[in-house]
RNA sequence: GGCCCCGUCGUCUAGCGGCCUAGGAUACUGGGUUUUCAUCCCAGAGAUCGGGGGUUCGAAUCCCCCCGGGGUCACCA
C-alpha cells in the first residue's frame, strides 16, 4: 500500500511554526516514499473560523517549498478536502455509529455539563461526561449531540511509531461529543472518518494529540476500521519549556518571513528540532533531509525553538547563496533599485542573518545626508586638528583620477603620511566622516560604493562640523 | 489533581552495554587574520548523562522507585 500523510491545519489565525514543522516531516516522509502529501482544512469550529487564515497557511507552506498533491482544491479522488463541505459525510458516519450502538444521542445542556463539571472539580474528582443520556433513546433534532459509548472497563491501546505501545485505561476515557448540536463535528469524528476515506496510512502529527489518540483508535474500532500507523512528534518550546505560544516566541510563519528568514534555512533549523542527521551534520538540504530521513531518528524530548541558533544557520544560508540569488531574495527587503543592490551586495553579505538587514546595514551608502557623531573617536585629536586631517583627506582624493578601492587606499595612505597619524585613527576618523558610523564594512570598499562626490562632500561636512 | 509523554553541556543534539576520562553545533570567553564590524581559523570554559537503588566483569545506555518538566482533561482543534 502505497504511503499517504496528510496536515490537517485549522484556518483560526497567523499560518503556525507548528504546522511547518508537522508539514515538514509528513512531506519529507512522502517524499521518501514515492507517496502522497494531503492538505486538508479542518474548519469545523465556525466560532473560531479567520477570514484569510488557510490563505495565509496555503501562501506559507508555497514560500516552504512544501507542495501537497492533493486539496484543498488541488484535485484528488477523495476530495472535497474542506470539513465544511463533507458535512452530511460526518453526519451519516454519526448516525452509523448510534444505530451500531456505539455512540448515543444526548440533550444534555450546555449549563448542566458545566454545572457538573464544577461538582466533580470541586470534589477533586476529574470532570466528565455522567453518561444520563447513555441509555436513553433520543431522534436525532436540535440541541442534540452525539457522544461516543466508551466501553467502562477494560483498555485502549495503540503503538505509537517512535514512543512504542501506549495504553489507556478506559475508564478514564471520556464519552466524547463526535458531533455537535449545530450538526458540524468535532475534531475526532471528522479526523478519523477523513484519514479513513483519505486512506491515511502514517498520521503524523504534534505530540499534543497523544491523550486524544485513544479516542479516535476507539472510533477505528466502532467502524471496524484498519488503525493507520501514529507518530507524535515532540512539540516545539518555549524558552520556559512550555508549548511553543505566541506570547512567549515568535509562531507565525509571515513573521519569519517578512524578518527575512530563507525558506530552506527555517527548514533545515526545523529539521534539526527532535531529528538529527547522521554524522553530525546540521547543514544540509531539504533533498538530503528526504533521503536521510528515519522515524528511529526522532528525539521524543520537547526542543526548545531557539532564534539564535536560527539566526546562525540563516547567516550561513545567506553567506553559501550566490551574490544573483541573493539580489533576488533581497528585492522585497528594499526599495534599493536591484543594480544597487549588486552593487552593495559583496560589502554586506557576510554580515546578514537575516534578508531584513540589508537596509540597515546599507542604507548610508545612498542617504542623502547623514550626521556623523565624532565626540567619541579617536579623542587624542582636537576637533581643529581632526578637521584639518579630513581636508587634507580630500586633497588627497581630489589628486586621484581612478576612483576605485586600490586609488583610494593610495590617496589615503599619502595624507597619512603627511599628517603623520596612525592608520587605525584616520581611517577611523574617515570611516565615520563617510559614514556615520563606527561599524561599516572595509573602508576602501565602502568608499567607492558611496561615490567620489558625495564621499568629498560628507568629508568637508565633517569637517565643519567638527569646526563648529 | 487524574491520565499520558519526556529527562545527556544555557540551548539543539550524538550516543542505542565496553571505542565515553561523554563527541559535534550554537551561544559565551580568550587569541590569530584585519583599517572598524563581520566572516574565517585556533583555543578555553561548559553535562559526575535529573536523583537513588538494582542487573552486569562492565551502564548515559537494561529494570524499579522517587523527583522534575511538559501535554491533555471543551458542543477548540
Amino acid at each position: 500500500m502505497s504511503v499517504r500523510v496528510r496536515i490537517a491545519p485549522s484556518p483560526t489565525g497567523e499560518p503556525h511554526i507548528g504546522t511547518a514543522y508537522t508539514a515538514l516531516f509528513n512531506f519529507a516522509f512522502a517524499k521518501q516514499e514515492k507517496g502522497k502529501f494531503i492538505l486538508r482544512i479542518e474548519d469545523t469550529d465556525q466560532t473560531r473560523l479567520v477570514q484569510d487564515a488557510e490563505k495565509k497557511i496555503i501562501e506559507a507552506l508555497k514560500w516552504l517549498g512544501l507542495s501537497w498533491d492533493e486539496g484543498p482544491d488541488v484535485g484528488g479522488p477523495r476530495g472535497p478536502y474542506r470539513q465544511t463541505e463533507r458535512l452530511e459525510t460526518y453526519q451519516e458516519y454519526a448516525r452509523e455509529l448510534v444505530n451500531a450502538g456505539k455512540a448515543y444521542f444526548c440533550d444534555c445542556s450546555p449549563e448542566r455539563l458545566k454545572r457538573l463539571r464544577d461538582e466533580q472539580q470541586s470534589r477533586k474528582e476529574v470532570p466528565r461526561y455522567d453518561g444520563k443520556c447513555r441509555a436513553r433513546i433520543l431522534k436525532e433534532g436540535p440541541n442534540i449531540v452525539a457522544r461516543l459509548s466508551v466501553p467502562e472497563e477494560g483498555v485502549t491501546s495503540f503503538r505509537d511509531q517512535v514512543r512504542g505501545e501506549i495504553t489507556f485505561q478506559n475508564k478514564d476515557i471520556d464519552d466524547t461529543i463526535i458531533l455537535k448540536s449545530d450538526k458540524f463535528p468535532t475534531y475526532h469524528l471528522a479526523s478519523v472518518v477523513d484519514d479513513h476515506i483519505m486512506e491515511i496510512t502514517h498520521v503524523i502529527r504534534a505530540e499534543e494529540w497523544l491523550s486524544s489518540t485513544p479516542k479516535h483508535v476507539l472510533l477505528y474500532q466502532a467502524f471496524g476500521w484498519e488503525l493507520p500507523t501514529f507518530v507524535h512528534l515532540p512539540l516545539l518550546r518555549n524558552p520556559d519549556r512550555s508549548k511553543i505560544s505566541k506570547r512567549k516566541n515568535p509562531i507565525s510563519l509571515t513573521w519569519y518571513r517578512e524578518q527575512g528568514y530563507l525558506p530552506e534555512a527555517l527548514l533545515n533549523y526545523l529539521a534539526t528540532m527532535g531529528w538529527s542527521m547522521p554524522g553530525d551534520k546540521e547543514i544540509f538540504t531539504l533533498e538530503e533531509f528526504i533521503k536521510n530521513f528515519d522515524f528511529g531518528r526522532i528525539d521524543t524530548t520537547g526542543p526548545i525553538f531557539d532564534t539564535q541558533k536560527l539566526d546562525w544557520m540563516n547567516g550561513e544560508y545567506i553567506r553559501k547563496m550566490s551574490y544573483g540569488e541573493l539580489v533576488q531574495r533581497l528585492k522585497e527587503f528594499t526599495k534599493v533599485k536591484k543594480e544597487d543592490i549588486a552593487r552593495v551586495l559583496p560589502l554586506v553579505k557576510e554580515r546578514m542573518k537575516k534578508l531584513s538587514e540589508f537596509d540597515g546595514l546599507t542604507s548610508f551608502i545612498f542617504k542623502e545626508e547623514i550626521s556623523p557623531e565624532f565626540s567619541e573617536i579617536v579623542k587624542n585629536y582636537a576637533n581643529k586638528v581632526k578637521a584639518e586631517a579630513l581636508e587634507r583627506v580630500v586633497e588627497a582624493l581630489q589628486k586621484t583620477a581612478d576612483w576605485n578601492t586600490h586609488s583610494i587606499e593610495k590617496a589615503l595612505e599619502s595624507a597619512r603620511e603627511k599628517l603623520k597619524w596612525s592608520k587605525s585613527d584616520l581611517y577611523m576618523l574617515t570611516r565615520v566622516a563617510i559614514s556615520g558610523s563606527s561599524t561599516t564594512p572595509p573602508l576602501f570598499e565602502t568608499m567607492e560604493a558611496v561615490g567620489r562626490d558625495k564621499v568629498i562632500d560628507r568629508l568637508r561636512g565633517g569637517s565643519r562640523r567638527l569646526l563648529k
